[in-house]
DNA sequence: GTCTATAAATGGATAGAC
DNA sequence: GTCTATCCATTTATAGAC
């Protein structure tokens, strides 16, 4: 537990990711309750005890899990509005990366996005409030101040920008788009735009 | 079974709502997978004959609730569709039919839009290709046949009308909202419009 | 650190009386 | 139609060897 940044990765770590990616694949594939530690120890040839000496328990993976995910998503936000400047295109580039990261790892965006993570991480707060979702608001409230934003009520603001966007991932996941997702982004970024633009 | 309409309730029928109401408010703050038949069993007061004489088991259960739930949810839209006309009108119409139907029963909605229903009722359809979201799709369609809409991928237009207020739904449901949601009828539904019109 | 074997509990579902 | 008692399968988690 004392190792410093970029030393070798132990074997040890190599399982604790295995154990993690064969738990996504599951978790966001057929859920967390229909998902076993017997199924993840099979899926991914590793023993009981193994998992068990990573994790306390299943909430803990499932937490640890979902933590890790959501800072990812975090920091693909971040990087990408530090490249642009303006309201709009701050709120496009997250859409535009929002869509990609959803066409190149649907399991992440699944597991993230749709599961309804309260009903077995007790205490976590709701996923409206993580990070990602704060700097979308932040980005809309500036646009806002900046006047790039007509005057309105901060939340309504938001959920115009990027309602849309997010429905629109639910029905690729859902399989019901006829073209692949990165194809609406600038229809889906514009229409939004309308809304809350002076 | 072979009541026709309109007779008398037996006393079955009433058991059977008695666990249908139950096992709605469990499945909506646990979880499907949290609610054991013992849970209904002990809240409903009923025995495990009673609900097992009413229902296969429990996956029957929820699917006769949702499918119930959907029912109702499709002709409360299609009621406010009817008595109005234009694209705009029916729309906010439906807007303002979603958030009442969310603040007088948090439960109904919580459980028919946010569940995962698929983790659990193998073979269920996507919700969005249910009737309520069919119909407020066709509200759009016809809206753009009409020139009310600009011409854009129905999909697109679709998910901007009503992305932003499903997305206000679930942030009410999170109870993050500082006012009523009916607070916000009229803002969301004017800049979502904003968004499609032409 | 990783393994196998197993404990302990809970769940869904059924049988059969009333 | 409704009840009680109970079976059987599955699951999480632990114990202890290597």
């Amino acid at each position: 537990m004392m190792r410093a940044n970029g030393e070798a990765r132990t074997k040890g770590d190599d399982l604790r990711e295995k154990i993690l990616a064969t738990a996504l694949d599951l978790f966001s594939t057929h859920g967390y309750f229909n998902t076993s530690i017997q199924d993840i120890r099979r899926k991914a040839d590793v023993s009981t005890g193994a998992i068990y000496h990573h994790f306390q328990n299943k909430e803990a993976l499932a937490k640890s899990l979902y933590e890790s995910l959501l800072r990812q998503m975090e920091d693909a936000i971040v990087q990408e509005c530090q490249q642009c400047s303006g309201c709009f295109n701050q709120s496009r580039a997250i859409i535009d990366r929002l869509f990609r990261l959803t066409v190149e790892q649907p399991k992440v965006m699944q597991f993230v996005l749709l599961a309804q993570h309260r009903e077995y991480l007790p205490g976590e707060p709701p996923i409206c409030s993580s990070r990602p979702f704060q700097i979308m608001r932040q980005v809309i409230e500036q646009g806002m101040a900046a006047g790039e934003v007509r005057q309105m009520e901060l939340w309504v603001a938001a959920t115009t920008m990027f309602g849309g966007a997010l429905r629109m991932m639910n029905l690729y996941l859902d399989e019901v788009l006829e073209y692949p997702l990165p194809d609406y982004t600038d229809e889906v970024a514009n229409a939004a735009w309308r809304g809350i633009c002076p």
